[in-house]
DNA sequence: GCGCTGGCTATTGTCGCCAATCGACACACC
DNA sequence: GGTGTGTCGATTGGCGACAATAGCCAGCGC
């Protein structure tokens, strides 16, 4: 008598798919950044109680996707150029680790996955799709941090990921040419095989800023031709230059 | 008629308040790691309603303070070998930008406030007491970390900070001599007021790696001599190495 | 003696309802 | 017209009760 061949059901408490459901709702654009939304609106459109969605919101909330203003209401954020600057310089900061510690523990099986991401952004680029490039370049970043095997490291990241893309959604978000991305990111690809950690570090954290920046110069154009959109949400901070290297 | 002179009063809702005095419970050793809670037992010592118990303990939770088994119950983290490698590497990232950011954005005011809060651990030094040279490196650190004026470092900051306090509490960590932390923590400090980012930087990454590695030689000679305690909790990773840098 | 099954207990999950708070608006007074 | 006060509606905050789940233990069959 063997095993049936029958999937197991994956179990999995409704606050949690809430949460889940909630969280692409809003990294997806499907609830926009700046939108105001209550937990009576959420729980009747889920047909879930309002304790449940409450306890999702919350859970959301903490990943810095929406801001709560005591019996007032929620908040989906909405990035400033403040907000864009600390993600970029974060991500740099956090990514620089990860090429590190890839670097430092390179085995011939990293190293094939890796090459195999970057093989896939390469071939996206050749097509020229800007939204399948874009997931590429994600998940060759992804990859990098799941091949750390260090959990906080991949929760932190998966925060900025998310923010990341909830901006870009939200945003006139400049896409640098095909031939531009393979350039930035083929040496760095280059560097953690070779096991050569101070240079990866160094590559990818140079990669993140100098992206950020110009991100940022490009949405500081933009807040000059327009009026100023109010900004909900994450704790505002002065604009710094970014750390010379 | 002018402004009476009456101390506003701080609204805070009851959940942050239980979420709150759970966190410094649980960071003060109070609620020792690994230990297991349950959301009767504590709504009953709080003397507040379940539900409102379980908001902050979900909260507590996504800081990495708590695990939560659903159905089952909550358990304290207790950090193993490979959470505090973990939490070392996160946190020389970390630290390492915001060392890069103050550097590159020095002022005299700024340059003050570390001077001062160096000052303050040169002197707990001088007095010898170990609890608040503790106290006092953390808050130089801190120092640092606040005047990059970076809301999301703080934040990821203060859970680091918080998860390396839980850790302290409950192992036998070494203390590093007075005169070797004066001498790791001054030319930090000296870097960051001369404005050398890059050198900030470094520094301040090599501090905790080095402190990092020590701290983890020594509970890997502590396991050795003792049966291995199970560990709750948080993601379990393989030990790397350290990058090199 | 071992493995399986069922029942019980203890826990978290989810619900609906009452309480507390905030913001907007109307009204009264100066 | 401006300011202060009170009320109301809309929202979140907090509660206790019922539902769902997991783990443990006793009993039974082989």
């Amino acid at each position: 008598m063997g095993r049936l061949k029958i999937s197991p059901v994956v179990k999995m408490p409704i606050e949690v798919q809430a949460t889940t459901a909630l969280r692409n709702a809003i990294v997806s654009g499907a609830i926009r950044a700046g939108e105001r939304i209550t937990e009576i609106q959420i729980s009747q459109q889920m047909n879930l109680s309002r304790a449940t969605v409450r306890t999702a919101l919350h859970q959301l909330a903490k990943e810095g996707l929406l801001t709560l203003v005591p019996y007032t209401g929620w908040t989906v954020v909405s990035l400033s150029a403040e907000d864009v600057w600390e993600l970029y310089t974060l991500r740099s900061a956090v990514e620089r680790l990860a090429a590190q510690l890839v670097a430092s523990t390179i085995t011939p099986a990293k190293a094939a996955r890796l090459t195999e991401a970057l093989d896939v952004l390469i071939q996206e680029c050749k097509r020229g799709d800007t939204a399948r490039i874009a997931e590429a370049d994600f998940g060759l970043h992804k990859t990098i941090v799941l091949l750390t095997d260090h959990g906080r490291l991949g929760f932190q990241y998966g925060l900025i990921e998310q923010q990341t893309r909830m901006h870009i959604r939200s945003s006139y978000a400049i896409i640098p040419s095909p031939k531009r991305i393979i350039e930035d990111h083929r040496p760095i690809v280059e560097a953690i095989c070779a096991g050569k950690a101070d240079l990866a570090g160094r590559l990818s954290e140079q990669h993140h800023l100098a992206e950020g920046e110009k991100h940022l110069a490009h949405l500081k154009r933009l807040e000059k031709q327009e009026p100023a959109k109010t900004s909900a949400a994450a704790p505002r901070s002065a604009r710094k230059r970014a750390p010379a290297t």
